[in-house]
DNA sequence: CGTTCGATGCACT
DNA sequence: GTGCATCGAACGT
């Protein structure tokens, strides 16, 4: 075994309690970890949104505080996941203070370890033989990185950066991107003018059409 | 390449 | 009853 993957690399809650713009740009190249019964799975994040507050009008805060938005509210580096479109699971980051309701969404991850059980998942309660699904696109687009990583809603609230968890988290790696795109959000139909999702530009597990993307290339070092 | 549309279930109005 | 911070198949150009 190699020392990846230890929940005494998590980062701490201090990178949470942050404006929400630089924990997202700071999320990029780091690693999210899951390890549960099935296995250890993780993932280099490469695309992630921020989400800030009850006057951001996508943000799930924006009408105010409900059942299904409180972990929003709450300490910073918890998670909260939702369930959406009937099917899929979403996972953010809290950031700020308690009492901000910002987050950042973990929209796509390059997998990592764990990359026979993330193909498992996906394929788990699907009928008939399909082909196999690519590395590249085990952990494209927010749904497909929770279905991989085994994330539902038995994770939310769950604490990423305390000491109680052993079972989620992000952790640093040292690894480093130069380059980091920024443009609207995906999949919202206010709040459009701001550029508030990142992403390493040209990599082949950020989600989103190619073309939308500004034409730059991959550079990253370890 | 592009766009449209159905799946599927739950929180909120 | 409406509307999703989605996905992927199906279809049009």
């Amino acid at each position: 075994m190699t020392t990846r993957g230890r929940y005494d690399r998590a980062l701490p809650r201090s990178f949470y309690q942050r404006p929400t713009l630089d924990v997202a740009r700071d999320l990029i190249g780091k690693y999210l970890v899951r390890s549960s019964t099935e296995g250890l799975t993780s993932g280099l994040i490469v695309e992630a949104e921020a989400y800030i507050g009850e006057s951001d009008p996508a943000c799930h805060a924006s009408r105010g505080r409900t059942t299904r938005n409180d972990p929003l509210y709450g300490e910073p580096g918890h998670a909260y996941v939702y369930f959406t479109y009937g099917m899929h699971y979403l996972i953010n980051a809290v950031t700020e203070k308690e009492g901000t309701a910002a987050a950042v969404l973990i929209r796509a991850l390059e997998p990592v370890q764990g990359i026979d059980l993330m193909r498992a998942r996906r394929q788990a309660g699907r009928s008939g033989s399909r082909p196999e699904v690519a590395a590249h696109e085990l952990c494209r687009g927010p749904g497909n990185l929770a279905r991989a990583m085994g994330i539902t809603l038995d994770e939310n609230r769950m604490d990423l950066a305390g000491s109680t968890s052993n079972t989620l988290w992000i952790e640093d790696r040292d690894q480093q991107f130069r380059d980091i795109g920024w443009s609207p959000r995906i999949g919202i139909r206010v709040g459009t003018d701001r550029l508030w999702r990142c992403f390493v530009p040209g990599h082949p597990c950020v989600s989103g059409s190619r073309a939308s993307w500004p034409g730059r290339s991959l550079q990253a070092e370890t």
